[in-house]
DNA sequence: CTGAAAGCGCTTACAG
DNA sequence: CTGAAAGCGCTTACAG
């Protein structure tokens, strides 16, 4: 249907050879049929065809990104990134979440089997074996966001949730709270774990035992962080909490909703502090205290380490790179209000 | 270097072209050596490239989606449906926003012209003339998202944002106030203009004058919504508005922002709605009245039709869908919390 | 500086 | 039911 080059060819009386060299800037070319051939190109509107090309080069200038889903703001920030940075080297971003009924290691293997695209960037609950082995076994490179498997076929990209759980909580412990609970994320997850893991230290550290009866499980949704906080308000007073911890801000949102029905007011009544930094944590009042997740800059990395790697940097495989969080003091710890009116 | 169909053909001593019949399901073949060919081409893990057959069928299985920016719950969202049909029908996504140095243009002539995809999904501010004549000019089909241009060579989606605006507005009224304020998106934008001809309308309706001092634009900002807040509480109590209807929650939630500094309390020293129910508008408090987007069907329903445009659909061209909003009723308005403990 | 030719990995009439 | 061959639109040694 649309024109190609041997239509450009014909028009300027030259072989395909010589169109698809000034097209590629690669070979010697007389300069005036160069112009010819731009010019002529131009005026019909021509564009390489990308199948036939990536046939050809074993280049597709696709980035496949496989996430494990798309909703919130983690992802379309992850996605915002990963837009910019691709496009400012010219590449593409073929996206997909992991599904129910097509799993991850297909979409996986269409992708890098299928050669449409020339690397991935994964961020998988769950990196099994034969997905490893595809990974391997595949010679387009492979960052791996946020994974805990052995990589060192792919560049691995991680971020430190266990200092920032340390800060938060060292940042309580700074307020004179001593009975601090902490409702974890679901256990098995990678990033509650290590939340888990800087709290517990964190506490230890500093010689404050930790009532197991404050210790919760929730499941990083805001139902579960409401029912959380509900049951841990009804301990009785010498037990009941002076802070706690939600492993992700969407469960402190949850107890932020339970708050309101009770008329309990944070920090005064008892202090509470997320992880994530989400946007609704900064409109909440008062405005919730939590950890800063370097998602932008996970994005950005990945797709440059991506980069280099397909463009043939090997010394990079096996690499690892752990990212650092950052305490983000706002009121709900018990801080006053560090930010001034229009300062929005 | 990854296994081809001339490997599976040799081994299994027949031709590519009845290995290309088996996998492809076309054409007679005998049971045995159909068995044959797959059981070789599944121990092998052969997966066929995707250019090739591409440049041989001019069909990619895949679905370009450009959006003009690629933050906010609102793009996750239509994302996320997006990936959800997609996968449904085993199409993948291209998907890139507007930048500033590669324009909208240049990204769509590569897609569409380029063969990177079999349709696109488009929703940009603005669709030139230039654009237009891409996709007026290209064979692949195009589905335009809340885009206000001649279209008969598209299929057209819109959010019935006049309506929205007119309901939610209905709203306010019913609830006695007259002073009712309005701040407007920023002008040009298509779905500032809806809501604010929705609102004047209802007003009209109901025989209610608007007082020019009470219109003041925005740009969907937070701040700029905090701001605008400021200006209508700095009004002498005569003309001050008793009720404002912010052209979208972000900017409402600029004046949640101001009115937690100044002490101000909804619904009862003013009333605020706003408009697209984000996420956040359910967690502040009081919860914010607002209006409903159907972005997910959106997103469903733009996706369909492209598909069935891609199949061959051709009496679908041309067709425009207006898809209707929702009152969400919270308390921001002055309604009775409507949700009880643990409803969240 | 340029062109003829092979090749990338597939699909698909066509002939048998 | 099967295979040889052409073709999809490019790139790239190779020869001139």
């Amino acid at each position: 249907m649309s024109v190609n080059i041997h239509e450009i060819a014909r028009r300027c009386n030259v072989s395909i050879a010589t169109v698809s060299r000034v097209l590629n800037n690669k070979g010697p070319v007389k300069p005036s049929t160069r112009e010819k051939v731009l010019q002529v190109a131009r005026e019909m509107n021509y564009r390489p065809n990308s199948s036939a090309r990536s046939l050809s080069t074993r280049k597709t200038d696709t980035i496949g990104v496989i996430l494990p889903e798309l909703v919130d703001e983690f992802f379309m920030s992850l996605i915002h990134e990963l837009d910019e940075v691709a496009h400012k080297y010219g590449k593409y971003l073929l996206i997909s979440s992991s599904h129910s009924s097509r799993n991850d290691m297909e979409t996986i293997y269409e992708f890098m089997a299928g050669g449409r695209v020339d690397g991935i960037i994964i961020m998988a609950p769950k990196i099994n074996k034969q997905i490893q082995n595809i990974l391997k076994n595949n010679i387009r490179p492979v960052v791996l966001l946020n994974c805990d498997v052995p990589h060192n076929y792919a560049v691995r990209i991680k971020i430190d949730n266990y200092h920032g759980a340390r800060s938060v909580t060292k940042h309580l412990i700074e307020h004179g709270y001593k009975r601090i609970a902490m409702v974890k994320g679901p256990s098995g997850n990678q990033d509650a774990e290590s939340r888990w893991n800087g709290f517990m230290q964190e506490m230890e550290a500093n010689g404050l035992a930790v009532n197991e009866k404050l210790i919760l499980e929730g499941d990083f949704t805001l139902r579960s962080g409401y029912y959380a906080f509900l049951r841990l308000l009804n301990m009785d007073s010498t037990e009941k909490p002076e802070a706690i911890f939600f492993a992700n801000d969407m469960m402190a949102l949850g107890a932020y909703h339970a708050a309101h029905v009770l008329k309990i007011k944070f920090p005064e009544d008892i202090a509470v502090v997320g992880f994530d930094d989400i946007f609704t944590g900064r409109i909440v009042h008062p405005g919730l205290t939590t950890v800063h997740m370097p998602i932008s800059e996970m994005g950005r990395k990945s797709m440059e380490y991506l980069i280099k790697l397909i463009e043939g940097e090997e010394e990079l495989i096996g690499h690892e790179e752990v990212l650092s969080t950052g305490l983000v003091i706002r009121e709900s710890c018990g801080c006053t209000q560090n930010w001034l009116p229009g300062d929005i």
